[in-house]
DNA sequence: ATTACATATTCGGAATATCGAATGTCCTAA
DNA sequence: TTAGGACATTCGATATTCCGAATATGTAAT
């Protein structure tokens, strides 16, 4: 069964992608599998940045390579989870300003709910005392 | 018209998104809005180191608060992005291991495909020249 | 006013990340 | 075998991040 990643890793894969120049290589290879020289021509880095960016990206289990001659061809080795990161943070969500009603009401429907789940157990009024404005 | 976030913008949102904390507030305010007394009490942190992460997310426009008496309630303020973005990276892609035979085959792909796009131009031959095994 | 609480900010040091330069490794052609 | 190309790794300097301690700010109860 696949193991779910705990917050450490899941952590440090987002790392890997926190960077300008990696975000770069990762969609570069989207688009197909390129070896070092061809990133050198389409990134404003140099060679040694990149590789040392692709050992990043390695150690994240983000991209893999074959080699091939001389060359190393990179790809993704998780196309998938690159194509959704990718879309996620290009997709601009509208950031929600909430009034202070709303937010009162959220935390009374949560209240509800966790009361509901509780219905078993004794006491589950542990809230601490709200103070009046 | 929305626009599209740069590629600095996004690394930055990714690295709101890096540190175990963080993502654990995330994974909090999912549940609905909290103080940060409730986080102290949620989270292996000191209530100075959760400001100062709930600084961090401020500002990447992940979270905002509003005010309630000498309380102050944060809430996701991108709930739809934060929770895409953890089950994205709670997935666990299977990573894929390529041989070069697929490499070379995803490479001629890729070529015939841009040699269509490129019928109106005249010379598109400029394939840097592969070695022999 | 004073006090107490909830939270933010500032400061300093340790840990980590980033980058260029230099160097090392591996592969292939001659 | 030697030379050159394609990459990787190491090193040292600078920048950034992280965290605890101390301190500041704002609100409300007394």
């Amino acid at each position: 069964m696949p193991t779910t990643p705990d917050a450490r890793t899941t952590a440090e894969l987002l790392k890997a992608f926190s960077h300008t120049t990696r975000l770069a290589i990762l969609q570069e290879l989207l688009d197909g599998p390129k070896c070092v020289t061809d990133m050198e021509e389409l990134l404003p880095a140099r060679q040694a940045n990149i590789s040392q960016h692709l050992a990043v990206l390695r150690h994240a289990h983000l991209v893999d390579y074959a080699q091939d001659g001389s060359l190393r061809c990179y790809y993704l080795a998780r196309p998938e989870l690159v194509k959704d990161m990718l879309a996620l943070v290009g997709r601009g969500d509208a950031v929600v300003k909430r009034t202070p009603a709303e937010i009162q009401a959220d935390k009374e429907r949560l209240a509800k709910a966790k009361a509901r789940s509780n219905q078993a157990s004794a006491r589950q009024g542990v809230r601490r005392p709200r103070v009046k404005r």
